[in-house]
DNA sequence: AATTAAATAGTAATCATTACTAGTTGGAAG
DNA sequence: CTTCCAACTAGTAATGATTACTATTTAATT
């Protein structure tokens, strides 16, 4: 992965942001130091840093992806209107209600690389 | 939320099954018993299931969601060719491999209401 | 049996994301 | 420093998963 003036503005911007913004919201800060940025340039760098586990994804059950910061913290999210709240003290002795947020339910992912394709190339 | 013969069927179909099917997926074994099922039927109904708690969606990093059991079980999720091995068996003391499969990193996701969205209505 | 809000089939529309193309550039190797 | 080329970019077109719409049907209450 090559290091390149859009690239990096990408990463600064999540990396400083701690609004769980949308590929949207990463272009329209990006235009701030590079106007003409191209919102695919936008797209393919949020999926490069994610594979290189620069950044997370996130998905708010929402019709689109939102980007977060790489660093050791969990969320709560609303699945009204999709807000996302950064946890940072999680208790798993009680969580049927996280600050004044009630939680209905929790689920955990762990990610990786399955046995399949660690044998591939 | 009315008992309608579609919807039931979609229910058994999420219920009986351990593929992780994404709704296309359901289409297809739905018209087995309803060859005139509507694709946009299933969609509603999958999207009614799951905000009635009966199912859960899973987002599995490609561009389609799965469906899944209401069943207390977590996943491992493969970066590479999103496939999805249920988890009965989480130990959180050791989690730098699950069977066979490389983890890399793992996520944890409270879902509920909001404190604002609690108060609407 | 009448009523009506909720649900359906079928189709059209949306829009987040990806693909494509011609031109540009980071950075490695001489 | 120059050459070189794979990786990258801007701009635009295409894709396709999902949702919206409309006329009709139906669950289930009175």
């Amino acid at each position: 992965m090559r290091s390149t003036k859009q690239r990096n503005i990408i990463l600064d911007i999540i990396n400083s942001s701690y609004e769980h913004l949308d590929a949207y919201g990463v272009y329209e800060k990006a235009r701030e130091k590079i106007p003409n940025i191209s919102l695919g340039t936008v797209y393919r760098n949020l999926n490069s840093l994610e594979n290189a586990h620069l950044i997370n994804v996130i998905f708010d059950g929402s019709d689109k992806l939102r980007y977060d910061r790489n660093e050791n913290h969990q969320h709560f999210i609303c699945t009204k209107c999709h807000k996302i709240i950064d946890i940072y003290d999680l208790d798993f002795k009680n969580v049927k209600t996280y600050q004044n947020n009630l939680v209905m339910n929790y689920k955990i992912v762990l990610e990786g690389i399955c046995e399949e394709c660690q044998k591939e190339e």
